[in-house]
DNA sequence: TAGATTGTTAATCGATTAACAATC
DNA sequence: TAGATTGTTAATCGATTAACAATC
């Protein structure tokens, strides 16, 4: 029914859900865009336009309702359904990405993750059992699994990708700082926690 | 000398940075606007278009070539100061952006990290002693931290912000999926691997 | 009623892109 | 010379913002 978002208007969205998400839980049940704006740096206009575009959400005077703007945020990003994931790599960045319940929170379910490591292989990291890394290619396919998160070093980026390719997986987010070549029709999203900080401190230092 | 740059012209250059020094980690020495546009998705003209606002960096026919990219690259951005920041929370997260060589190699000087922990406290992370969260204030200004990092859980978050603050800091990096309220004249950005994951997966999904 | 905040318009600004001459 | 790729222009599109009537 929806048009496609664009981007940008996407990007904004899914802040705008992890704000009123957090809000939440915080015992609010009404916020206004002025104070999304103060907690995202987006501007409060721009806010409102984006949420009407959609319908009319808010009650003029008062501000949004913290459930329902939720389900109508939920229901324009289509977060509804459940997607399966895969992360490759149970060390320091795997062990957080498992371990946070964010995912479980916005319908993304942690199918699997995959490590080398003997020493690994079969520990719980938030819940999933660590997979013997030569297991990925089946257990992607047995489990339905659509993305593949790359928490490796930066040597081995490159051939787990490969791997997940080969598995048949179409979306990868890396999170190592290595550059990843794949086939035109896999969509690779980097990203790093540190490069992150990388970007806001050029912003902030003088 | 130069005017302020718009965030979104350092963001973009700040990615072709992080690209070309991949780059050249793998030994390349020339590099043309499609292949930077190959790894970070941005348009081939706006790459061209960012760069000659500085300068004539490349050569027709052939491309840039990565040394001296990278050195008008941190000349733009102005990244060779060296700046101190600290961590707090020696967790998972802490430790994956501790142990990073990604801040060394940009004049980011990780120059303290702190935990309650006992157990982790004297323990070292990527070379840098974890030192008690209650000496916060004194080691920050010792050292100079114009910059905290947050990694650490959600429940704590705005506690060490707050003492982060009185520490004199005025330039929050927040990890935490947790909402923080901070004096006007405090900065946060807040970004977290698993909410980036989230925005990442909101895109690529059906 | 008075105050607050939405929804919407209109105007501006920056980002994006295609196209191509210049030139290595 | 032929091929490749930069630097730059011109045109378009989307983002941003200020302002304010509508209305809770």
């Amino acid at each position: 029914m929806a048009e496609r978002l664009t981007v940008g208007v996407a990007a904004r969205l899914s802040r705008y859900l992890q704000v009123v998400t957090q809000a939440r839980k915080m015992g609010k049940e009404r916020i206004s865009s002025q104070e999304i704006s103060d907690y995202t740096n987006i501007n409060a206009t721009q806010i409102r336009r984006d949420l009407s575009t959609f319908g009319k959400f808010g009650k003029r005077g008062v501000g949004y309702s913290i459930d329902s703007l939720l389900n109508e945020i939920r229901k324009i990003l289509r977060t509804q359904g459940q997607h399966n994931i895969a992360v490759v790599g149970a060390g320091r960045l795997g062990e957080a990405i498992a371990s946070s319940p964010i995912f479980a929170e916005h319908g993304i379910n942690i199918a699997a993750i995959f490590d080398t490591d003997p020493e690994k292989i079969g520990r719980s990291l938030g819940g999933v059992l660590v997979s013997d890394y030569a297991g990925l290619a089946a257990i992607a396919r047995e489990q339905n699994i659509v993305v593949g998160v790359l928490a490796v070093p930066a040597g081995s980026a490159q051939r787990a990708a490969d791997d997940l390719v080969s598995a048949g997986i179409r979306i990868i987010i890396n999170y190592s700082e290595a550059l990843i070549d794949t086939p035109s029709d896999v969509v690779v999203h980097t990203s790093n926690p540190a490069v992150d900080l990388l970007h806001a401190l050029y912003f902030h230092l003088a």
